[in-house]
DNA sequence: GTGGTCTAGACCACC
DNA sequence: GTGGTCTAGACCACC
């Protein structure tokens, strides 16, 4: 956890920052059901962000289903798996789809992006 | 030609940012072995460019060996293919790299990715 | 619209009191699809609450799906009838559970109430 | 007997509430005639009260014609049947009224409150 | 200690 | 004008 800082010349705002880096962090596994989250009041301090940023991003992800926060004992992480895994995919694809698109505007045939995918895949 | 503007804000050099999309119109075919290039003069007055800008590009592509200059007759497209083509191929290996890498670091295995590339690399 | 003063006395937050009198003018028709709201500034005004607290009430049912924000033009009302019909139907089925529940309590049996009930609709 | 506590922030007075708690007893059929009731003194002592706010619950429901007090046997419940039928009936009209009004304000026809009526009567 | 609500007011982007 | 974000800090309830 808390492997990030926040860009303040992003145009991102602050608390969709925060929200994607527990996202991401929820994804790669590095947090998992039933982790504690940073109080409010400490990542706001950790970050230097104002609590109330803080809390916008965890409301945020609580209402989305990925966390659930109690008055008095802070944030858990609480997902439904297969939501996370629809989650997951969904980014996914999106990616391959953009890469796709990318090849085939350079030119390659399925079987050209096929053959560097099989090379690629089996070298990594 | 000429799908393209100049993003002043940009951290990237202006002339890098003409380079990359002429080289992007050469990728898709867009541009042939043969066609002519506009005229710097031309460029740099339809991107609000000094000539100088456009010419460093010019010159840039010409000693990679994707276009060729001649005194009084303005730039052609002349390049080899095996050169273009390796090329593309580099760019597209970064790429699916990259793609890659996203995909181990949200927990997909091998199979994973492979399923998903195959489903979607028939459905497009 | 507008019918309504925020109780500060209330245990309810002043924002879900917001929400909750703007649900009611959806249910009653009051309010009705492309309505537009008053801006957050001006209903903080009138209620004499600060604006983010106007702004959250309406955060929460552009969410719920209800009304529809867009910068620079304000609050329309927008929701999808059979939404607004189911939630309408929920609370009314809760209100006569709730009746029935008392009614039995008092000793009353499905035949008294069936006649009451008959008897009163009839009447109002 | 004695399902109940005071509630000392309510504005509605002690001597009322000890009352109300009675009344929905015997109209539930908890209490019924001819049953005795704890003595004043018991009473208040429990409900952490003075005598004097519980004699007046009892010398109330007295005068309603709900119970009786002999001198030195204490207060037995004693009440005709009709005059209690009327108390309830009362209570289940205002009731079904109220559920009446907000139906209708919800723009809830006549038939759509029969359809919704008999369904839930039916189920539950 | 924890989160939940709220105020007062700033600055920005969109219109 | 409009909404969107954010700060600084208060006060409350729950633990």
């Amino acid at each position: 956890m808390l492997r990030f800082g926040i860009d303040n010349s992003s145009p991102v705002p602050a608390y969709q920052q925060v929200k994607q880096s527990i996202l991401i962090d929820l994804m790669s596994g590095r947090l998992s059901n039933g982790d504690r989250l940073p109080s409010i009041r400490e990542l706001a301090k950790i970050l230097k962000l104002n609590p109330n940023t803080v809390a916008k991003a965890y409301y945020n992800l609580e209402e989305e289903g990925f966390i659930q926060g109690k008055q008095g004992s802070g944030y858990l992480v609480k997902f439904h798996k297969t939501k996370l895994d629809n989650l997951k995919l969904g980014i996914l694809e999106d990616e391959f789809r953009s890469f796709l698109q990318k090849a085939f505007s350079m030119g390659f045939t399925r079987k050209d992006i096929e053959d560097l995918m099989r090379r690629l895949l089996n070298h990594e």
